[in-house]
RNA sequence: CGGGGUGUAGCUCAGUAUGGUUAGAGUACCUGGUUUGGGACCAGGGGGCCGAAGGUUCGAGUCCUUUCACCCCGACCA
């Protein structure tokens, strides 16, 4: 491409609304424009890498033998009535009546979409497992689209869903899904990490999340620091601490705390580590039809994980209170403990199972229990709701658990029956007995991986593409348009390269040499040939974009150099 | 959805407290010339319903009311 007739419209100047890196470059490159909260428009060089990560999971999907499909992005109510997902799904979906009153979902992922597509073609055991897949722009109306193309509203995502007729190929299918995945993000040049995760409104088991690790990411996951445990927060497991206070010695009884309502109040009060202290977490739990209140212990050191909440709650929202509402039920806001007190439900930390030497609310205004064994509960109801904290100890060796930020590229797990069952998906087994289809289902965030590479690669003058998904390899840079030598070199080098099947921009402009390199900085060639004042002496320099490093080559030799490097 | 902020040239922003020539700067753009190794210089030029609607006033970018959009913090997020 010329950059003279190129749409490649470039800024000195950031949007107004910058935050990240990635959108700051992404829009100031002249690779996407915002046309409203969320929604972009993707210029030439945008939609190249887009078509450069859309290539390379093509690719891996069709050595892991999926089958690329495309579902209609407008996808009709009652499917979504079927599943029960229209109420779950709440404000994000888009919904909109037809001309014939009818109505209809923008689709924000499409597990309905396809298991309806499958339904009753796919019939037997024989036809099984199938995996199909598409790349598709998707929609959810969120609440707050922020960061460039990270969080838009309409997005590009590939969906793939899988189908078998029993656990132990779905079992097969997801580790195949999870190494071409992992494939995916290594051509693409990305640091990343596969993580155990929540999964979230869809349901289902053995999720895991592709995060690629930046500061900028929305997610915080615990990593070990000796093996490969890897987990969202959401859903992190530890086995232990790392150091366990020293007890504090004193007989059951109950103490008169006035005012000592928090737990550094405690700690202070008693001169006791918040090991030893019991928290209240008291939430409004949300389910389907009505909710409830729900007291939440944990101990004083550890902090309830929402999600983790919600699960075992088996709610689908939890949401605060306020100190008044807990007083209407009769609890006194700072003084709750889970002894002789059954005002709302309780959910007691694992980490309390047997607990001893503990301090705790007596329920009374102004009394604390200290000196509290838990094993006098009985029979509570346990479950892990706390959130790892960093330093506790992996779950799967001895290392320590340090937190980390990243950005969600990937989901992949494994949804059973879950659609299938809803939507009465079914094949005939052996035994010629209907089944419901066991499905798994993999996605990847193609518009977001735009972003997460510019996140991970760039520097303060602009993006560093990596080769896989460079818009164009090679920028060949003339310095001094008005000089017939270095047009002609140029031109010639330029013909060879795009014989040789290499993406080259050729920078033809009239202007400066400063000014077409900081350009080329910004967009992120891998490579720029600059042809300049130095071919007087036979020479040119490749300047490398990822190193900054700027080496002389003679003329003849610059082709086949270039050649080597891609 | 709660809290806060901003809308003026393609972009980044002044101007709005205290209403008063023809609404400004930088940058980008067009023409001509000079320049050509790190976002050049000179001269000339085009570009605006000051987010929208209503109101107050002799007069509104500026004051009042309503509304829309966008951004930030939070809630939310397969």
């Amino acid at each position: 491409m010329r950059r003279s007739k190129a749409f490649i419209p470039t800024t000195k100047e950031a949007p107004s609304d910058g935050q990240l890196a990635s959108h700051i470059f992404l829009s100031r490159g002249g690779f996407v424009s915002q046309v409203a909260s969320g929604l972009y428009n993707y210029m030439p060089l945008g939609k190249r890498v887009i078509k450069k990560i859309e290539n390379i999971i093509n690719e891996e999907m069709q050595l892991a033998d999926a089958q690329e499909v495309e579902l209609s992005f407008v996808t009709p109510a009652d499917l979504w009535q079927e599943s029960g997902r229209i109420e779950k799904f709440g404000k994000e979906l888009l919904r909109f009546r037809d001309r014939k009153e009818n109505l209809f979902v923008l689709g924000p992922t499409h597990e309905e979409m396809m298991v309806d597509m499958v339904r009753n073609r796919i019939t037997s055991y024989k036809q099984l497992p199938i995996n199909l897949y598409q790349i598709k722009t998707k929609f959810r109306d969120e609440a707050r689209p922020r960061f460039g193309l990270m969080r838009g509203r309409e997005f590009i995502m590939k969906d793939g869903y899988s189908f078998h007729s029993s656990q132990e190929d779905l079992n097969r299918e997801f580790d195949a899904m999870e190494s071409a995945y992992k494939k995916i993000l290594i051509r693409l040049g990305l640091d990343f990490r596969i993580v155990e995760a929540d999964s979230g409104a869809i349901g289902g088991t053995g999720s895991k999340e592709l995060m690629v690790l930046a500061q900028s990411g929305e997610d915080t996951i615990a990593v070990c620091d000796t093996c490969e445990y890897g987990a969202n927060v959401e859903a992190a497991k530890r086995s232990g601490r790392s150091s366990i206070p020293e007890a504090p010695v004193a007989d059951f009884n109950k103490f008169k705390t006035p005012n000592i309502k928090s737990i550094e109040d405690l700690e202070n009060f008693f001169k006791v580590d918040a090991y030893y202290t019991i928290k209240c977490v008291a939430k409004r739990v949300i389910y389907e039809e009505e909710s409830e209140i729900v007291l939440f212990f944990l101990r004083g050191c550890d902090n309830l994980q929402e999600v983790k909440a919600v699960n075992a709650a088996g709610a689908l929202d939890i949401a605060d209170l306020s100190e008044e509402e807990l007083q209407e039920i009769g609890l006194i806001p700072g003084f709750i403990g889970p002894l002789e007190q059954d005002k709302a439900k309780h959910v007691i930390d694992n980490d309390l199972i047997n607990a001893v030497n503990m301090i705790c609310g007596a329920n009374e205004e102004d009394y604390h229990y200290v000196n509290v064994d838990m094993s006098v509960l009985g029979e509570a109801y346990y479950a892990d709701i706390a959130e790892v904290n960093e330093g506790d100890i992996c779950p799967c060796c001895n290392g320590k658990l340090s937190f980390t930020k990243g950005i969600e590229v990937g989901h992949i797990f494994k949804l059973g029956t879950t659609y299938s069952k809803a939507l009465k998906a079914e094949y005939l087994d052996e035994n010629g007995k209907a089944q419901p289809f066991i499905m798994g289902t993999y996605g990847m965030g193609v518009s977001r991986l735009v972003a997460a590479i510019i996140e991970q690669h760039h520097d303060e003058n602009g993006c560093i593409w990596t080769k896989e998904a460079a818009p164009y390899m090679v920028n060949i840079m003339i310095s001094n348009i008005k000089d017939t030598e270095q047009v002609e070199l140029a031109e010639e080098l330029y013909a060879k390269l795009q014989e040789a099947g290499v993406e080259t921009v050729l920078d033809d402009r009239k202007d400066r040499f400063g000014f077409k390199m900081k350009d080329a900085e910004l967009i992120g060639f891998p490579y720029t040939v600059i042809i300049g004042k130095e071919l007087a002496n036979g020479l040119v320099q490749i300047y490398e974009r990822k190193s900054g490093e700027n080496s002389s080559i003679s003329k003849e030799l610059v082709f086949s150099q270039i050649m080597k490097f891609v």
